[in-house]
DNA sequence: CGATGGATGTTATAACATAACATAATTTAT
DNA sequence: ATAAATTATGTTATGTTATAACATCCATCG
């Protein structure tokens, strides 16, 4: 059995589990200030150790967080769909971009360690309902 | 002939094309305070407009900017390549890539628009120098 | 000339993230 | 069981990144 969450960690992944969009590190904080958190560290903290063990995602382009869509990402590369309109995000496995990202470093000559790969345009339906 | 640049684009381009580092707004401030730039905005707009114009990207992972490192990049995908040891970066135009872009958009029903791929990691020089 | 639009300058503040230090809880070794 | 070590937590303060809002300047064009 694998190590159990804090109670921070707990609470955190739990709001991202149950929010079908990105957080951010203070929206979290927003939301968990009832349940006595009520600072940043105690946020950012619990980010950290979620995001080393795969269990969330950091979305770099919107400073915000999300659970992982899959079961144990931890050592998978993932690419991430974000629609503009509604803000939802798909997380993509797909083992050609694994290798894709591996051609794009090895032509660089970089022994590639983490990557993130962000996709941002409009889902079928904000695209169908645009003016 | 295009249009030209205005002071404030050109001293930004002028330097982020002179350094072999990718640089944040804050130091590309420090920077331009001997050329009379005072304030963050100043240095904003201009990265915005290069941006729109191709000359340069941000790199969303790090927070900072980076000249284009072909011609005319504005509507090409690129991937970044970047040393977390010395902190270049190199930038890759891949036809692949843009093809496993657009799969991964259509895998998630995403019409792209724009997208970052990022890969951290050690180029060979200083994976070859680690103790 | 006056109006328009773009670029700039300036002040203030919003949004994102971490340093540093104190305390409490848990684990491990003895 | 208890001391030592480690990990998590709480708290204050601050650092870093980015934008809002408003005033001014200046070129262009009707």
């Amino acid at each position: 059995m694998s190590k159990s969450l804090t109670k921070n960690q707990t609470l955190v992944l739990d709001t991202l589990m149950a929010s079908p969009k990105p957080q951010t590190a203070y929206s979290l904080l927003d939301q968990l200030k009832e349940h006595g958190l009520k600072a940043p560290p105690q946020i950012y903290r619990a980010l950290e150790k979620l995001l080393e063990l795969g269990l969330i995602h950091k979305l770099e382009s919107i400073n915000s967080f999300v659970a992982c869509q899959h079961h144990d990402c931890a050592h998978q590369i993932a690419g991430f769909a974000i629609c503009d309109g509604c803000d939802r995000v798909a997380e993509i496995i797909d083992d050609r971009l694994e290798l894709q990202i591996y051609a794009v470093a090895k032509t660089a000559g970089l022994v590639p360690k983490k990557s993130t790969m962000e996709i941002h345009g409009l889902c079928s339906s904000c695209e169908g309902s645009k003016a």
